[in-house]
DNA sequence: AAATGCTCCAACCGCGGCTGA
DNA sequence: TTCAGCCGCGGTTGGAGCATT
């Protein structure tokens, strides 16, 4: 590749792994762990550097690792979290259980950040090219969502850190033949069992003083019912990532359309909450908006809803004319769900007709794409 | 059938952070 | 405090396989 030998300068092997360099990886890891990977090779029998064979067990090796094609639902994830963080792919894989970080990054290479382009939305910015944004507004929503960002950024990371160093001390408890799995992509999967832990974990209280700096206000109720709990741990069992501090509305409507159409309006009923407290819930709201653009002509493009269930089988195929009456409604959804952060926010609701501006554009976008083919 | 172009992904490299001496 | 060793992450690449001409 043109690059320093690392490996081949100490006559070790590069490129493409053997059958038979994977078994005795295999063998050599389900029977003592990997402990140290520059220690690995040798004992097992392999004429590899340690980077490599971490490389081949992380990536393709590891028995938990799910391969196929992505579902819907992860596509969104990772939209949404690239919007929110970046390249931050380690941090990203911990949000999708059995998904590798690279493969995450590949899959973003090869296919979202084409699709998103062709979209007509900037990758990096996860914004329309031609974003019609209101001036002043715009950019004071803009530096909030990078706040949120940065925020989200450092707790992604934190508890990717708090999975890792968690797995250590579960690991060192229990049999020292225990399998070791040092992967990031099955960090959410480890960090359920981790969050239902005992409470007194040092990592654990450090991560708790992290989200207490940020969100030292009282428990509040957010656009989408779920209860925030400002300077402790949430609720985990409503949210996709055990410790997430965020949600989207968009998926929740989405599993199914229509039953969340229900209970969104049904917010209505619910007390409004003052708008400094929910302030910043709602400007992650807007920060995902750009993101559930790409999610929603993803829907139309492939004509299918996903399930949302994993467990479940396979996806329902909708004619047009049915998916267009679901996206009209989908739309009433997003836009309810922004202008309802707007009218508690500051504006009064100045945001509705706006917002149902902006998705009704990205409807209109989609749809004009041949029927039932592609819009990139 | 052959040549060419394109897509995809496994695997590499370099860098930065962490840890222990 | 410094430094060396190790690990993990993100960016990048080579090449296999597929599609198109």
């Amino acid at each position: 590749m043109g690059r320093s030998p690392c490996c081949e300068k100490m006559g070790l092997k590069k490129g493409p792994w053997t059958p038979e360099e994977d078994q005795k990886l295999l063998t050599y890891i389900e029977h003592h762990g990997h402990g140290s990977w520059r220690a690995l090779p040798p004992k097992a029998g392999l004429q590899r550097c340690g980077k490599s064979c971490r490389l081949r067990w992380t990536n393709y090796l590891r028995p938990d690792i799910k391969r196929g094609k992505f579902s819907l639902q992860e596509d969104q994830s990772i939209i949404q979290l690239h919007a929110l963080i970046g390249n931050r792919w380690s941090a990203i894989a911990t949000h999708l259980p059995k998904r590798t970080d690279n493969e995450i990054k590949n899959y973003w290479n090869t296919h979202l950040k084409k699709r998103l382009t062709k979209l007509g939305i900037d990758p990096m910015t996860h914004k329309p090219r031609h974003h019609h944004g209101s001036g002043s507004g715009h950019a004071k929503d803009a530096a909030n969502i990078s706040h949120m960002a940065q925020w989200e950024s450092a707790r992604l990371e934190a508890e990717a850190r708090l999975v890792r160093e968690s797995k250590l001390q579960v690991i060192s408890t229990t049999n020292p033949n225990h399998l070791l799995i040092s992967s990031s992509s099955d960090a959410t999967h480890q960090g359920h069992v981790i969050n239902k832990a005992p409470p007194g974990l040092p990592c654990l209280d450090v991560l708790r003083a992290w989200q207490g700096t940020w969100s030292t206000k009282p428990t509040v109720r957010n656009v989408n019912s779920t209860i925030i709990s400002g300077g402790s741990m949430m609720s985990m069992d409503d949210l996709e990532s055990p410790t997430s501090t965020l949600n989207f509305p968009h998926i929740n409507a989405l599993n199914p359309p229509m039953q969340n159409a229900v209970n969104i309006n049904g917010l209505n009923e619910n007390p409004v909450v003052p708008s400094e407290v929910l302030q910043d819930n709602v400007n992650v709201t807007f920060g995902c908006m750009d993101a559930c653009a790409a999610t929603l002509a993803w829907f139309v493009e492939e004509g299918t809803f996903s399930s949302g269930n994993d467990e479940e089988v396979g996806n329902v195929i909708m004619p047009a004319g049915v998916s267009n009456i679901m996206m009209e409604d989908f739309t009433d959804v997003l836009v309810y769900n922004s202008s309802l952060a707007g009218e508690i926010s500051d504006n009064g609701g100045s945001h509705f007709e706006e917002n149902r501006s902006y998705w009704d554009s990205i409807l209109n976008l989609v749809n004009a794409s041949p029927s039932g083919s592609p819009v990139f």
